[in-house]
Formats: structure tokens, sequence, C-alpha cells
DNA sequence: ACCTGAACACCGTTCAAGT
DNA sequence: ACCTGAACACCGTTCAAGT
């Protein structure tokens, strides 16, 4: 065939595609050949849109990475800090969760990905803007994105396997039951990633609050990332 | 050479030698093949040992759980829950921080690892026995993992590239400084960790203080996992 | 510019053959 | 029981050749 009239490949089209096999058949059913066959063309034809195969990945996380709300962070908007941080969670954790094969691609970072960067961008600014000074803000950012990713990378209850033998009571003694963690497990995880938020955001109020007490209701302004 | 008269392999063997790749080079140089020549055998061997590659990772993973430590969970230790907890996280966070690159084996949950499975039933049994209502030790369980793989999987300063170009400040106006986060990477995650561990157990704290002032003083069993 | 087939250096795993 | 080489069906990527 060699080159047609009309390009049959576009980024666009090899990202959807990606993007398909991903979440239907998993991280490991991604081969430039296999996405390829998908895509009707031969593999070496990926080349000419994408450097390497790991660049496909990186725009298919980013992708996921668009999907997560930042309203909640805009100047205009009306929630305080503490809301608009639990209200980004939430939708951060369900674009994750939504495409959960993706989520070691994205675990690695914002890396160059304009959207992951973007989600950075925000959060920092926020918490800037209210009033964390911005090491502090540097941290949430971080230990939101630990617990979120976290949460999303591995389900606590599928992580235990559906089979009461595999418990031995002499060895474990507490896990009598762990066999039905698997059949219950949205609602484990979901229990626990709301606890967690929940906990995690009272203890970032406390500390806030000894934060305005000592500098006063000056919200302090410095630079740093 | 055929069958020696001494087994040339065994599964300590291999999976020592798996972990030394995985550490120094990452999951990805780990390939049968590799992994045979550098004990010095050819690739089927390893099939005498392990049913195949995965079951040796998991072995690999476990060993690093094995390093967590658990005495803070003992009957016998004095530490209350919330400091047991703690320094479990802590432990917990450096075993998988010294195995960075096994830190995604290990996300995926206990399974059948025997040492992981002995980390979930330490936590679940010491908070039940502090008077967490089982359903609550499931979910703290669930989300002390969540924090602490998400802190070892993905170093947050290091997900930023080191790259001034990288940031346009008008895409990303509060980003400026972020090709500074690589630089300081232990002192910003360790950072990022320490405040959200403390956040964290904050959040519980006060909710078990809830918890102990609706159901007084009596610890309530009930058995869940 | 954009696709192709051929080629290179790899994979994980199976299996019959050896001792 | 435990190791071997050969074989199968795959990989990611490069590259000269085609239009």
């Amino acid at each position: 065939m060699a080159r047609p009239r009309k390009p049959l490949l576009s980024r666009e089209r090899i990202v959807g595609a990606a993007s398909a096999l991903v979440d239907s058949e998993g991280l490991g059913a991604v081969s430039t050949r296999r996405l390829a066959a998908e895509l009707g063309v031969s593999g070496p034809s990926l080349y000419n849109h994408f450097r390497n195969k790991d660049e496909i990945l990186e725009a298919v996380a980013d992708a996921v990475s668009a999907k997560v709300d930042l309203s909640m962070f805009e100047e205009s908007d009306s929630r305080d800090w503490r809301t608009a941080l639990h209200d980004w969670a939430v939708s951060y954790r369900a674009a994750l969760t939504e495409h959960p094969n993706v989520v070691p691609v994205l675990a690695r970072g914002p890396g160059r990905r304009p959207a992951a960067l973007r989600v950075a961008d925000a959060v920092f600014g926020a918490m800037v803007r209210a009033g964390w000074p911005p090491a502090q803000a540097t941290r949430i950012g971080a230990l939101m994105r630990y617990f979120v990713t976290g949460s999303a990378l591995g389900s606590f209850a599928r992580g235990f396997v559906d089979d009461e033998a595999a418990y031995d009571p002499c060895d474990y003694p507490h896990l009598g039951q762990a066999h039905l963690l698997a059949e219950r497990q949205e609602e484990i995880d979901e229990g626990a990633f709301e606890t967690g938020l929940r906990a995690l955001l009272d203890g970032l109020a406390a500390q806030h609050e000894t934060l305005v007490r000592a500098g006063g209701p000056g919200h302090p302004r410095v630079d740093g990332p």
C-alpha cells in the first residue's frame, strides 16, 4: 500500500484504540503489533506518530488526568480549601477507578503530561491561596496523590483471594473472614477511601487552625513550589 | 549437562538473584532468560522451581513484606493503637522505599503471600483489640495501605521533570519552581509522608474519641474481617 | 509524509531428551 | 528430580523501499 492519500492513522485514533485496549484487557495486552492490528495497519506504522510505545501509554494516561474536575480550585469558586480538596479527591479517584489499568502509568507522576501538570498546578495554587505556606502546599499535593493513587492502584479487597482455605487460622488468627472481602470489594474500598479522606482532611484542618492562629488572619504569600 | 548430582538451583537462590536484579535494574530487566543467565543456567531451568515468572516476582515481593516490623501489634507490646499504627507505617514505608521497584508487585495485594498476609492479620487484630469495630479495622488496614504504597510507588518529587522549560508559566502559573522538586526528592517525599501520616492519625484519633464516648469504656468485640 | 515487509534482538513457556 | 537445547508464538524497534 505504502503512503495513502489520506492518512490512515492519527495520534487521536491511536490513543483511542490504546485506551480501549487497556481498559478491556489490561496494560499487558497492549503491544505495538496488537494495537496496530486493531487499527488495521502494520506494527511499525505507529512510529510515524509516536516515538515509542511508552509515549502512547503516556498519552492514554493523560486522557484520564484530563477527566479530573478542577473547577473547585478556580478563584471564582466559593468552596473553601477543605471542601475543594475533598471534592477534587473524589473526582480524582473516580477518574482513576474508571480506568484502573492505567493507574500504574499515572502513578509515575506528571512528567511532561499536560493534563497531569494542570492538576498539580491547580491544587498547589489553590492551597497557597488558602494560606498554606508553599512547602506545605507541596506536601498536601503529594500526600493527596499518595492516598488517591494508592486507593485506585490496588483494590484492597480484591487483594485477598476468594478462597477460605488460603487463611489458615493458625497462621492468620484474625483473617477468618478475609475470603469474603472480594465479594464486597466496592463497598469496602469506597468506605476505606471515605474514612481515610475524612481523617486526612480533619487532620489537615487542625493543622491549618494552628497556622492561622499563629500567623494571624493575613495570608502569607511566599513563592516556591 | 542434564541433571547434576547436586541441584544447581533452589528457590532461595532464584529469589535472591531476582531481588538483586529488580533492585539494581528494575522490574523490566527481569526476564527468565536474563535471570537464568545470571544464575549460570539455561532459561527453562527456572520452571523446575517456579510455575512461572510471576511466581518468582511474588516471592521477591513477599521477601520485602517480611522485613516490615510487626512487633508493635503484639499483645505484650505497650504502644497504644495510634503509636503502633504510626511506627508500623514508618517501618512499612521504609521497607518499600528500600526496594521501590518491587512496589508495583506488592501493590496488587497480599494474595497468597504469607508475609503479606501476616501483615494484614497483625494490623487487623490489633485494631480490633484497640476497640475499633471490625468493619472500621478493615477500613484502617485498607487506607493505611493506600497511603503507604501510594507514597512508595511513585515519588512525588521525581514525578516532575528536572527541566525548567517544561513548565510554561502561561499554562502552569504556579509551577514556576517545579523543576527544583526532583533535587530535593527525599526531603519532599519524606515531609509529605510525615505530614499525611500525622493528619491521618489525628483524624482517626478524633473518630476513635467519639467511638469510645458513645460505646462506653467496654471494648466491643464482634467478629468479621 | 506515511505506510509496508523484512530483519534484529529479544521475550515466556512447553516439551522431549538426557542423566 | 533437575537440567538441556529446540521450538513456538510472541515482543519493541529500525530501516530501506515504496508512493
